[in-house]
DNA sequence: CTACGAGTTGACCAAATGGTCAGGATGATC
DNA sequence: GATCATCCTGACCATTTGGTCAACTCGTAG
């Protein structure tokens, strides 16, 4: 009854051996994400290793034998979420159909925060600090991104299928108003009275979205 | 030379008397000052009362004399930005002019985050972490505000004075895009590579927004 | 001069912070 | 059975945390 199989299948974690290194991989996925939760609600100073380790029902001390320090395991998960947000939209051009591209840019935006709420969080509390972490990034490969897409909203304008508005705000705009139902879930379930926001919800609002945006900006599908 | 009108025009502040109230008043508005400051950076637990004593130039102690602790200063705050936000558009009817109506809207919500950042990210930061201290506002006043607007939008759309979409989205898609600017300010300065954002850059956005959601929305105007 | 209310602040406290470390456990390899 | 790499963790540390307090300064009112 007490033999080996029991304490396999309690978490508490098999010491030495097992073989390859899946106690380690284990143990990292389950304190990535307990402090991917913790530092979503507190931010980085706001959020201490103990919590963290509580989070993950392990001690502290070994939180920090995994992770090294409170700082670099808060930078490696700020990087996991831009992993995450760099494999969202692929490249686009202006072949594509603006129609097409702007809905699907909506649709995996608000995919992405609905998937990682957490992250999605992180995310933005570390923008709200001031992004102390992330400014390289935000220079970087974040505005290469957003300035490619721009030029190619834009040559979608002189051709004359969206309005003249500018690309960049554009791209805020749906930024913002996805990120809207991660980030601010306690007000959105707050006034809507709701206790949680269903994937009904989340289908409803991705259109909601698309239409008015898709409208307000005169997109004119190739389709047509 | 080192009399009493020096130290009267070198900040320290003086102590007794001053007749009024006058000493009290100058520093609680310091202290609310810098609080905003650190409490909108760091999120709650991450703000520390030395460093808002040491932001408002002041020894720690000093604070909390005024303010009698950390938890009641942050609270004062939220109550002031509540009051801010609840002063921001009054009663409106189903006779105003939906165009009106709404470009008021989205311009005042964006000067409100234009004119108090800090404030501005210190409810999100608020809201980020699960509103702790806000549930009731959210789920009473601030609902019920939500609301009695929605269902104004709602006649609207029965006189076919603009698109039929919910109603209450459609604020939180204004609210989510004008908070945008104060709160992830970092992100949009890193992005577009500026360095601050000007009064010019504002009334674009305000132009640009009410543009693209008037027209998404199929808004009407009476006037026409 | 005295008394008083308002303001100021360094010294202090228990608790929590991030982080280190030595010592131990365990299974695989030789 | 000895060695090794991996894993685990309680004890410990300097520093910082929110908060208290008593001693102080000062102008004014009696």
């Amino acid at each position: 009854m007490t033999d080996m199989t029991e304490t396999e299948t309690l978490q508490p974690a098999r010491q030495g051996g097992e073989s390859n290194g899946a106690t380690r991989e284990r143990n990292e996925r389950e304190i990535l994400e307990a402090a991917e939760r913790v530092f979503a609600q507190y931010g980085y100073r706001g959020a201490s290793v103990q919590a963290i380790a509580e989070e993950a029902g392990l001690p502290k001390s070994n939180v920090l034998y995994y992770m090294g320090n409170k700082r670099g395991l808060y930078v490696r998960l700020l990087e996991r979420m831009m992993a995450r947000w760099n494999a969202l939209l692929d490249d686009i051009s202006v072949e594509d159909d603006p129609a097409d591209v702007l809905e699907a840019f909506i649709r995996s935006k608000m995919q992405l925060s609905r998937r990682h709420p957490e992250g999605s969080r992180l995310f933005a509390a570390e923008i709200l600090g001031g992004a102390p972490f992330l400014q390289e990034y935000l220079r970087g490969e974040l505005r290469e991104w957003v300035q490619t897409r721009a030029r190619v909203f834009e040559q979608w304008e002189e051709r004359g299928l969206m309005d003249p508005v500018d690309p960049v705000w554009l791209i805020f705009l749906i930024w913002s108003a996805t990120q809207h139902y991660a980030d601010f879930e306690a007000q959105v379930l707050g006034i809507t009275g709701k206790d949680e926001i269903s994937d009904d919800d989340v289908e409803r609002i991705t259109q909601f979205l698309t239409q008015v945006i898709l409208k307000g900006c005169g997109v004119q599908s190739r389709k047509d």
